[in-house]
RNA sequence: GCCCGGGUGGCGGAAUUGGUAGACGCAAGGGACUUAAAAUCCCUCGGGCGCUUUGCCCGUGCCGGUUCGAGUCCGGCCCCGGGCACCA
């Protein structure tokens, strides 16, 4: 017997996969293509298991399509820039670059280990001088196009750490690194305008991903991209209250979703940074006790006053109701986002919860306009629900979804509101005040203001020669790298010294991947090529990146299609999310101590099994506990598989078989064979069931090893190592080659005579309960079935009348009776 | 608070979409082989009753409903996981 040696196959596979090139995708595009992709890994050192099931499920899927004869893009690169380069710069002194290109240098021996199907002529990291060349070229497009923007916006500043920090980099009020109390500040920085594209990225999510996205990503970039519509109108200044602000304001405009509650406005709010508030502080229009309050409100960041109590304060200033004229007080509250609408609200306390909480606090008047259709009202609290108008003038009595329309429309014929539509969608802010990124590649010039840089200078690089200290921008404090000349008059100018955030870089990856890009150095991406490849035809990773990543790369899609590079509206067809990898039921993790290294896993049994385990434990969508007797498990099958296969002559082409002679348990080996090989296309294609795929296939092979045939047990490894080869390609590549010359690779078609029972057992209920279980000729008549199963269950319906008699085909057999 | 998922043996998970609940694997127990162990192979394996077989009762988070028949559909509730969270 001989015995199974994962390491000794595998390698010679992989080594014969390297010199054949493989997997490189064929040039001939009359070929039905399949763009298969995983998302690439941030080189961080060393890969973890939830990289060993992204790749193997994106592996299982590109060699399925590749072993049918498809045209198979399934590339590999490096999301190579990005923070913890720099901090093991800091810590450790070693270069980013370096310690960058190292890490993916064994990176990508790992996932060599692992047998993975990807291109070679393909893989690229990110932080190339090649890619970031064209990456800058897209940004200055987008400039020019208006959909980058540098400006000036309120931002979180670390004086000690001399850098903006991200919100989430703030920890109650701190910096997250040195903890001293953070600033804002205003500061330039470059905007992708993102909300230009709100309308299409929200229709597209229906109009093009659904049912092709698992919806719980959809709903959350809807949720996301918020969009609400209502409306817009301008509240008057009192004569008294425009006086006081020196006429420099005759009022300010408000948003609401709710116009139906409009003649329940009792008060008005302004968010602390309203510039009707800046205005007053400027001019000292407040007394000294106001003014404390106002500034205590605006000192505290809007996104901590999320969690703090309602406050606010009365203005001093009043603004008259558009329809009643009635004088409406003007506060300003926390909890008023300036950022959002206009920055200022009406306020309904009796039909909004904030409001009421509000109007409570600071005992303002309460005013009923809606009632609930059948009950009444609850005065202890706001009624947000739908109900016929009160107290609303001419729109008395009306239901409150018509009065929406009829209040809008009024104000469109008086001139004095429209109807609008709203987003949460906020622009993304790509500056980063680091070194180990894309540098934004624009020019500050004293006589010309922002100037791109020209096209034939990119890319701008990096330089190598930087002190990375962790405190301030090592590119901002480099002797000579920012002093430049102004592209356009040649003057003395800066360079920006921002980089760009790294979600930039992996916004357009995808399709950098279609082209052999050594070949064509002058493109980004070829047109023909791009045409054929994209879009992505399956996509798979962690639904961690269901908005950021996600939401990034469908816009970039666009912006790039609106500046002509690009033909298809949305990168990837279809999304899979895979689920995390658990240890005792929680994320691996080294501060849990919890992690297995898939290194380690490899070397002990080898990347079939590893590969094996991992897409036989769980559902791929689902969370998936490791368990390494599972391991073993798996391990098992692949020993069985390898040492059955001496049972099995040689032959080049799959053996007939005379179905005639075959006994019940060969007949059964061959169905459980045949239902394998059909269950899998189904898989590969659409469900992603692996897991279910590979129980079949043990089923199989269980009952392959129950019969004494040759010719069935020969047929029947031929089938399985065909099904199984994309998931376990070194052992079935292994056995197919010795036994099969690895004909049996490719399309092998279903026998549907093989699927066909001869007998069917069917169960038998009486009134639902089952109590026997016959078995009968597949082709027998309804009146057989029925006569056998009343024999069966003799003894429940003797003596009984029977009411009701059901025969489901195939099924079940039901009889009712009664008495 | 709102919006999604999800609750099935000791465990990971199946169940052809309303038709034999627990496939497949793991763990556990028993047996064979062996001087012994490992490996391998065979048997048992939701709970209870009867236990020699046939068999009977209960069982998919809880309560109720629809149906000949419900893990699956409907109504109400209880847990667990995730996302969003003052968006006017």
């Amino acid at each position: 017997m001989r015995e199974y040696k994962p390491q000794e196959i595998e390698i010679r596979w992989q080594k014969k996969w390297d010199e054949e090139n493989a997997f490189e995708p064929k040039e001939d595009y009359t070929l039905p293509k399949k763009y298969i992709l995983s998302m690439f890994p941030y080189p961080s050192g060393r890969i973890h298991m939830g990289h060993v099931r992204n790749y193997s499920i994106g592996d299982a899927i590109a060699r399925y399509y590749r072993q049918k004869g498809l045209n198979v893009l399934h590339p590999i690169g490096w999301d190579s820039f990005g923070m913890p380069a720099e901090n093991a710069a800091i810590k450790h002194g070693v270069h980013p670059k370096k310690w960058t290109y190292e890490n993916i240098d064994y990176m990508r021996k790992e996932l060599k280990r692992l047998g993975l199907s990807f291109s070679k002529t393909r893989e690229f990291a990110t932080s190339d001088p090649e890619y970031t060349r064209w990456e800058q070229e897209f940004i200055i497009k987008m400039y020019e196009n208006g959909l980058l923007e540098r400006r000036t916006q309120k931002v979180n500043w670390c004086e000690t750490c001399h850098t903006v920090l991200a919100n989430e980099q703030v920890i109650e009020g701190c910096c997250w690194r040195c903890d001293n109390p953070i600033e804002i500040k205003e500061l330039p920085g470059w905007y992708i305008k993102i909300t230009k594209y709100a309308e299409e990225l929200l229709r597209d999510i229906d109009e093009k991903l659904k049912g092709n996205w698992p919806d719980k990503v959809l709903t959350m970039q809807k949720n996301w991209i918020g969009k609400s519509s209502g409306l817009k109108f301008k509240f008057n200044l009192s004569d008294e209250s425009r006086e006081k602000l020196k006429n420099a304001f005759d009022g300010y405009e408000v948003f609401t979703t709710r116009p139906d509650t409009i003649y329940g406005v009792t008060y008005s709010a302004l968010a602390p940074e309203h510039p009707i508030v800046d205005f007053m502080l400027e001019n000292k229009l407040f007394d000294k006790e106001t003014e404390e309050r106002v500034r205590k409100i605006r000192s505290i960041l809007p996104k901590e006053r999320q969690a703090m109590e309602k406050e606010g304060v009365y203005l001093g200033i009043d603004v008259v109701h558009p329809l009643t004229k009635e004088k409406i007080p003007v506060w300003l509250a926390n909890f008023v986002l300036m950022d959002y609408g206009t920055g200022a609200v009406m306020a309904v306390p009796a039909h909004d919860e904030r409001d009421f909480e509000f109007a409570k606090k600071y005992n303002l008047p309460i005013k009923w306009v809606i009632k609930p259709e059948n009950g009444e009202i609850d005065e202890t609290k706001a009624y947000t629900g739908d109900g016929i108008l009160i107290n609303s003038g001419e729109f008395t009595g009306m239901k409150n979804t018509e009065a929406k329309k009829a209040i809008i429309k009024k104000f469109e014929e008086q001139g004095i509101g429209k109807e609008e539509i709203n987003y949460r969608l906020r622009d993304w802010g790509i500056s980063r005040q680091r070194y180990w990124g894309a540098p934004l590649p624009f020019i500050k010039c004293p006589k010309c203001g922002i100037v791109p840089e020209k096209i034939e200078n990119l890319p701008v690089t990096l330089p190598d020669d930087v002190e990375i200290t962790g405190s301030g921008n090592p590119l901002e404090s480099h002797p000579t790298w920012k002093h430049t000349k102004c592209p356009k008059c040649g003057s003395d100018a800066e360079r920006e010294t921002d980089t760009m955030d790294t979600f930039v870089q992996s916004s357009w990856y995808q399709f950098r991947f279609t082209t052999d890009f050594h070949k064509y150095p002058d493109v980004p991406f070829r047109k023909e090529d791009e045409k054929y490849w994209m879009p992505v035809d399956q996509y798979i990773g962690g639904i961690e990146h269901a908005i950021l990543h996600l939401l990034y790369a469908r816009f970039f899609t666009k912006a790039l299609r609106d500046l002509g590079y690009a033909s298809v509206d949305e990168p990837f067809k279809k999304l899979l999310t895979q689920g995390m990898v658990l240890k005792d039921g929680s994320k691996m993790s080294k501060s849990k101590g919890n992690v297995v290294d898939p290194d380690e896993i490899v070397a002990k049994y080898g990347a079939d099994t590893a590969r094996l385990f991992i897409l036989f434990a769980a559902p791929p969508e689902q969370e998936l506990e490791w368990s390494d007797s599972g391991v073993e498990g798996a391990y098992r099958f692949l020993n069985r598989l390898y040492q059955n296969a001496s049972k099995c002559y040689k032959t080049d082409k799959k053996p007939e078989i005379d179905v005639s002679k075959l006994n019940k348990a060969e007949k059964e080996a061959r169905r459980k064979v045949y239902e394998t090989l059909k269950r899998s296309k189904d898989t590969y294609e659409k469900t992603f069931a692996f897991n279910t795929l590979i129980a079949s296939a043990m089923e199989a092979l269980n009952a392959l090893n129950k019969i004494d045939n040759k010719d069935v047990y020969t047929e029947g490894y031929w089938v399985l190592m065909n099904v199984l080869e994309p998931i376990i390609p070194h052992i079935t590549s292994e056995i197919s080659e010795e036994l099969f010359e690895r004909n049996n690779f490719g399309e092998i078609e279903v026998d549907e005579e093989a699927l066909k029972k001869d007998e069917i057992n069917y169960p038998v209920q009486v009134n639902g309960k089952k109590r026997a279980e016959i078995s009968v000729a597949a082709d027998a008549s309804k009146d057989e079935i029925l006569e056998s199963a009343k024999r069966a269950v003799s003894k429940y319906i003797e003596g009984k009348e029977i009411v009701k008699e059901i025969v489901v085909p195939g099924r079940i057999v039901n009889i009712v009776v009664k008495g």
